[in-house]
DNA sequence: TTGAAAGCGATACCAG
DNA sequence: CTGGTATCGCTTTCAA
């Protein structure tokens, strides 16, 4: 049996079947090889009259021909497609991080092979796997302590520990923790509590170490009691509204809260409001990362923006780049930075001018 | 030039290298037709002893073996993968359909092409050609419009204007707008305003006349002025806040809202409460979809729950079903409705017990 | 029970 | 300027 996947649509004229090079090259009396040449502007294409490359460019056209991409990666070893491994599509981050990713790569040309992992060790190590057999070019990384890839262009993205020659994208989380901890500071606050990210996430150590620096530089050091560790790996804010709850049991003498990220700090809001507490106004609360739901949420959420959708144009920029450098001087890895930005809100005024206000 | 795209990682034993079939051939002095037969357990591998078995499939882990789906692709005509075709990664609706079809197609050994669109035209027609070249096996488009693609196995979410050969998963929108409409209508509403999807999404006009069934068969009939269609191609509630505000301006005098979904719920509830009504003392809101965020917003959501998710496995399955089958039984179009399930909130009690109630 | 060989469709050398 | 031809890695008859 051997039936293509696909058959072309029915071209003008009402011809049928696959249309290959073959197929054109019998149509103009044409080698293929001409034909291919021209096809893809190869520069011995410039060899070529005018008028030949006419012809073809009309018949292909014409028929409405369409490269088996198959075919053509096999042979050049190539496959112009991009291996994409992600904690989940949830809310937020994730999301926001593809976007961007699937927008730059799509319009270069790039077809995107994802995974979603959820944290799930076999699921990792199958996604090598996977991505090896599918020949993907590179690998994009998100959130996620990668094994080890093979000898491909590899990216990251939030990925505090990477290997040698993996480049890799990461908030500046010093100048976020600081922003976070001088913008409480600055209100007065000094009892401050903190929630840290789920010993999974990729994040959590490098971000809690980033804010106990800033608060060691405002004079603040944390009590154990004022810090808690989130547990549920769930893309809700439930692990926060526990954490907060185990704040609140652990002494609650806190007038501030700095979350891990923006789910985790609704969480918290939410904890605080069914515990008796009032948000901002007994305590304030500042996340991470400026999901779409921070500036929809009530109270509104102040929160320390990560670029996400530009994280992933940032991945996908810098994988597209090393594909297209000559592999010689494809070695050293890179570490980009993207700058944090403080995002103050007040609840009022929406949609109606300034909504919120940058620092 | 012809460097493989991907080198196997160093085996054991320090090898390099790709591993292919010739490689592993060469190693057990057997021919590669053999090999592929038992490590395809192709029925005529069956004739081959056990212990020749055994000998290759050690040798194919010892070499790490991974067979390039690309060449088996071509040779097979079968590319073990599904484009799908989705209109953003945005919050709620898309993301969590996409992650019904990524474990269902992922877990069944499936690639998928992700292509998002944006509304774009342009975009859509390149998909067709781009699903096409890399020899997609089938295609799954979420609330899209979508063009009339090859005669290749289609299978559409929430598309209500279904070509014939393709499958389609749609909610029940009669039932969702019964729901909806008797829930106000029991609340003792008899003034409802509705806010009307924009008009490039796909069910729009399907809900828009569900919605005028069941208020008609509750003896309900929605006035022009309570009625409001949002424009703005945003995947945010600012739509939905726009649109009640024109509904505010074009009398206001109604005492509920049915949404289209739950962001433009969302929306309507932020413009009540900035226009001074109270949600939902003055005015109740229902909206669609059951996002993550209508369990996470204050004032809680009462909303029509789709089951986003369980839609993305039926739509993958309603493939993987159809690739299955001998293509000549691969003929009728089939409808899969979906039921809706009314969720109705209160804003308290959160994680401590019954935080919604079913019905 | 196993192997040889013919492709799948495109690309890249080497001739001429 | 253009064409033949080997090849990418695998599957699948057809022979032995």
């Amino acid at each position: 049996m051997n039936r293509p996947a696909l058959e072309a649509a029915p071209a003008a004229g009402g011809r049928t079947g696959t249309v290959s090079l073959r197929t054109l090259s019998e149509h103009l009396g044409l080698s293929m090889a001409s034909i291919s040449r021209v096809l893809n502007g190869s520069p011995a294409a410039q060899a070529i009259p005018k008028a030949t490359q006419t012809r073809i460019l009309e018949a292909a056209r014409e028929f409405n021909y369409r490269p088996n991409q198959l075919a053509r990666s096999l042979r050049s070893g190539q496959s112009t497609s991009v291996g994409v491994l992600i904690p989940e599509i949830s809310e937020g981050y994730s999301a926001a991080v593809l976007a961007g990713i699937e927008e730059t790569l799509s319009s270069a040309g790039y077809a995107i092979m994802m995974i979603t992992h959820h944290h799930r060790a076999e699921v990792l190590e199958r996604s090598e796997r996977q991505f090896a057999e599918r020949a993907v070019d590179a690998v994009i990384a998100v959130d996620t302590a990668l094994p080890l890839f093979g000898p491909i262009p590899t990216v990251t993205v939030s990925c505090p520990d990477p290997h040698p020659y993996v480049t890799n994208i990461v908030l500046d989380n010093a100048r976020a923790a600081q922003m976070a901890l001088e913008h409480l500071h600055g209100l007065g606050h000094r009892r401050i509590a903190v929630i840290k990210g789920q010993s999974f996430s990729s994040e959590t150590e490098v971000r809690w170490r980033a804010i106990e620096a800033s608060a060691a530089s405002v004079g603040l050091r944390f009590l154990p009691e004022r810090v808690a560790q989130m547990e549920e790996d769930l893309p809700t804010s439930e692990p926060g509204y526990r954490a907060t709850g185990r704040l609140l049991h652990q002494g609650g003498d806190f007038s501030a809260i700095v979350a891990f990220n923006d789910m985790s700090a609704i969480g918290a809001i939410h904890a605080l409001l069914d515990a008796g507490r009032s948000v901002p106004e007994d305590v304030s609360v500042v996340g991470f990362d400026d999901i779409a739901l921070a500036s929809i949420h009530r109270p509104t959420l102040t929160t320390v923006r990560q670029p996400l959708h530009h994280m992933g144009v940032l991945a996908a920029q810098a994988v597209l780049e090393t594909l297209n450098a000559p592999p010689e001087s494809r070695a050293s890895a890179r570490q980009i930075m993207v700058a944090p930005e403080l995002v103050v809100r007040s609840s009022t005024g929406r949609w109606t001018g300034a909504e919120s206000e940058s620092v």
